[in-house]
DNA sequence: GTCTATATTCTGATAGAC
DNA sequence: GTCTATCAGAATATAGAC
């Protein structure tokens, strides 16, 4: 269960405030006033503890971004699991998150377009080419012999995933009408994602 | 080949900057100054054609969106290509397009989030389903007895073209070094995106 | 229609009391 | 550490001359 907000330090409660508005709203139409208004306190605070809103937002999407890194480590680094296995938790894993924190992946999407140069080096540069999902896709392209790079399959894993999310208020627009509809299609590739996409790799 | 700048109007020609500027930073980072300067003009022009910064971007966002959409027509809606001539004709048509509007893809997905009141009841609500595609699509799973929405289809492949060009600044710090290496990548999904489309729909 | 100058509002940041 | 009040600059929009 998430810590309250009363148990929080001042700075960790703006914090928290920050990653709301800025991850809602990107940089540019977040107002360092709503910041503090979501954090019950004073704008005055926010300058006190972090110099600027360029740096609070450095901070929250630094933050953001591992989060959203850090399934990859702990799915994809696991060498206790098959290839398929992978497949269906990451599937179900970033499914899971996506319903939880859904303005996360536009949010990185956004951020990394616009702000790339905040985070110059500080993501490792090998860490999906060094993962042991990586091992085991070249291994069973080997074993299918398909000269394709590994790095498609993931970039089909995680388009799969992520896309429908990122493109759901487009899909309510153009195919969908309730919004229960988009979260049955959302349960149903679940299932048929980790499916597909083994399908593909070895037919 | 594009007009000349020179032969546009005074009012197209804002247009045309506000498109270019809107595109590429999104609303609120956009300044209407920029658009003014991007244009070759002054700033009050800019009110005196249009009423507001919002206004304008109406206008843009659904000029970019039905340029977006209009692919979707043409392609979809044919009755003289197979469902095989479609897919391949979506995956060439879609990548040459945001190759060549890159920042096409991530200003509708964010201009649809935060300001889809703009465009309630301007676009076909069935554009998909009643898609000739569509009709193709459900005769194809019949014959091979799937019992999986076509919807998912149409998701996968716009998925698998769009998705990595709105997570290129991503895949390009964890997975590339170069640019070239990622217009090489997308130079191969460009065969394979229909060779996976065609296998997950009849395998 | 187009420009310069200016009004008005918004916004990030700070000064200074407590 | 926290608050109120305020500053300085930015940004949108408009007035008014040409």
């Amino acid at each position: 269960m998430a810590k309250q907000k009363k148990d929080l330090s001042t700075e960790e409660k703006i914090k928290e405030a920050a990653r709301k508005v800025f991850t809602s709203k990107g940089f540019a139409a977040a107002r360092t006033r709503d910041i503090a208004d979501e954090a019950g306190m004073n704008l005055a605070l926010l300058n006190y503890y972090f110099r600027s809103k360029e740096k609070l937002f450095e901070i929250v999407m630094i933050e953001n971004l591992l989060h959203f890194i850090s399934g990859i480590q702990t799915l994809l680094y696991d060498t206790t699991t098959s290839i398929d296995e992978k497949i269906d938790n990451l599937t179900n894993y970033y499914i899971d998150q996506i319903i939880e924190y859904p303005d996360l992946p536009l949010f990185i999407l956004n951020a990394l377009k616009s702000n790339s140069k905040f985070l110059k080096g500080k993501l490792n540069k090998n860490i999906m080419l060094n993962s042991h999902f990586m091992q085991q896709l070249q291994e069973e392209l080997k074993k299918n012999k398909k000269k394709i790079k590994p790095l498609h399959f993931v970039i089909n894993t995680f388009s799969m995933i992520i896309f429908p999310f990122v493109a759901r208020p487009l899909l309510m627009e153009v195919a969908l009408s309730k919004d229960a509809e988009f979260i049955e299609l959302m349960n149903e590739r679940r299932k048929l994602i980790p499916v597909w996409i083994k399908t593909i790799l070895r037919s």
